[in-house]
DNA sequence: TATATAATTCGATATATGCCGAACAACGCG
DNA sequence: CGCGTTGTTCGGCATATATCGAATTATATA
């Protein structure tokens, strides 16, 4: 195709046009999650989820690999040599200090609290009784 | 309005999200034009130029000013403390070596060779000619 | 093997965005 | 002043995207 540089470029800049996709990205500033972890913070549909970490996986802001049953997500490696790496030292700097993505930090703390697997077993229980 | 920090971030980043846009930072990059010489390269409608600009002013990537009966368009200053100055640098580094920005740097080159007033005569000729 | 769980894919829908042309506003010049 | 020029605003249309729920795939476990 033409123009390699500039579709990857729209590729990550795109990424980061959505505030969820930011979030997930901020998210994992703190460290590695799995899928079902940050479906609970964000309070989204997993096939909504699964759509943006997709996303981001293409732009290769992200890199995801399965461990069993679930599915484990992480920043991407920073010694690439792609532009999403200069993409994430920007985001990073520009995003600190936002109430949204203390918020979700703090979430994210209480999460960690409890045992792994009876974050998606939460999700369940909700949709059972509503 | 809540969120400040991450609300100025999406702005930048949405903008950053449009091809049109990107090829107009980056012609910005070789440096400071009118409204109609950008409108001349990018080949869109003035409508549509003058929405992109809006938007790229609106996430403080470009300032304008009013020089008789053009606008000035240039980058941001580059000493202003604020998160669109680490974008520019970002997308700066990102986007060098695009054939398609190239080729707006020779078409650029083509139309600083004519008269300046020529340029938005030549449009008007199109319009009524086609 | 049968069932439950984690995640993805697909189809539908609502909203956002890019583009144009027409109308409008501001400015300069005869 | 009246006209041409430059740019913006507005309304409409077509496409893109964010979201959900239902169906599907893959994996673990009883």
């Amino acid at each position: 195709m033409s123009d390699q540089v500039l579709h990857e470029f729209m590729s990550i800049s795109k990424a980061l046009g959505d505030t969820s996709r930011v979030r997930i990205l901020a998210l994992l500033e703190a460290r590695p999650l799995c899928v079902c972890q940050i479906t609970e913070i964000l309070s989204l549909a997993p096939s909504t989820i699964s759509k943006h970490l997709s996303l981001l996986r293409q732009a290769r802001l992200i890199e995801t690999n399965k461990v069993g049953r679930w599915i484990h997500c992480r920043l991407a490696d920073v010694k690439m040599n792609h532009p999403a790496m200069g993409a994430r030292k920007w985001v990073s700097a520009a995003v600190t200090g936002s109430s949204q993505l203390k918020s979700d930090r703090q979430r994210l703390r209480d999460i960690l609290k409890m045992e792994p697997e009876a974050i998606c077993r939460r999700q369940l229980k909700r949709k059972n009784r509503p």
